[in-house]
DNA sequence: GAAACGCGTGAAAGTGACTTTCACTCTCAG
DNA sequence: CTGAGAGTGAAAGTCACTTTCACGCGTTTC
């Protein structure tokens, strides 16, 4: 799945990307939907592809690359460190109590609801964020 | 271990809870529903009532409290540190991405919805929490 | 009562995820 | 070629939170 190119394609008049917050990018994207890296497996990784890459290198890159909005920043209460995912479909995280692990799953707030929310509130609602915490299946079993 | 601990509003005159703890269940509770303070806040609030108490006894005591479910925990991506509430009934929040404001809606995901998501992955979910992000009434205007 | 026990306590040190700083290097428009 | 500005890596700093530890207070057990 080659999507690296989509990106100059997208807006090629864009100031291009540095070649390492461009690797950075490449490891979320081919981590695949569905994965979740921690800053320190990002760094791990790239380390592997540029030796000698800094670890303020790779948290600037993944800075750089939220606000562009082309990898998804997720925190998970009871994660000990934050964790980066390709953009895909909205969707929720489920989290295990005992593993840690972090699963994700199809849900998504009604759009419709969003709207009496903000309507009713007053506010402008941007983004949404769904986690559920419980145990995984391989953990119930225990 | 035996829960010595009957902390019903009802009878308040019964604490069994360790009194700093019992001051810090009370910050919170004090602090009212939508209110959403931090530990060094209520660290704060507890140095008025108790001089010389320590900042240890504080995140001791609301980790305990929130181990017995008489707070409840929230980590809001973007917020600094993690705030307490006292228990109410299940809402969302939304976090104002100007002012850092933290607002509870009335939302939360059918449990209708839950009990098909648990089934369908085989976990069980003991928790959700929503966070809505976005623009509050008043950053909105200017 | 007195001794024994255990939980609670405060100060201080430790931990770990991030952030900032700074001197250096690379890039590229002019 | 050249200079300005962006990018870079190492290291130090920050900050929320956790752990440790010696002490104390209250309760239990003779």
């Amino acid at each position: 799945m080659k999507v690296t190119f989509t990106l100059s394609r997208r807006n090629p008049a864009e100031p291009k990307l540095p070649k390492n917050y461009r690797l950075i990018y490449d490891i979320v994207e081919q981590s695949g939907l569905g994965r979740h890296l921690t800053p320190a497996q990002i760094y791990t990784k790239a380390l592997k592809r540029r030796p000698g890459i800094g670890f303020s290198t790779v948290y600037r890159g993944l800075e750089r690359l939220r606000d562009l909005g082309l990898v998804s920043e997720l925190h998970v209460p009871g994660a000990e460190a934050a964790t980066y995912e390709p953009i895909g479909p909205k969707h929720a995280h489920f989290r295990c109590r005992d593993c840690g692990a972090i699963e994700d799953v199809p849900y998504a707030v009604p759009s419709r609801t969003l709207k009496a929310l903000a309507a009713e509130h007053g506010f402008t609602i941007d983004s949404e964020r769904v986690t559920f915490e419980g145990r995984c299946a391989d953990c119930a079993v225990t």
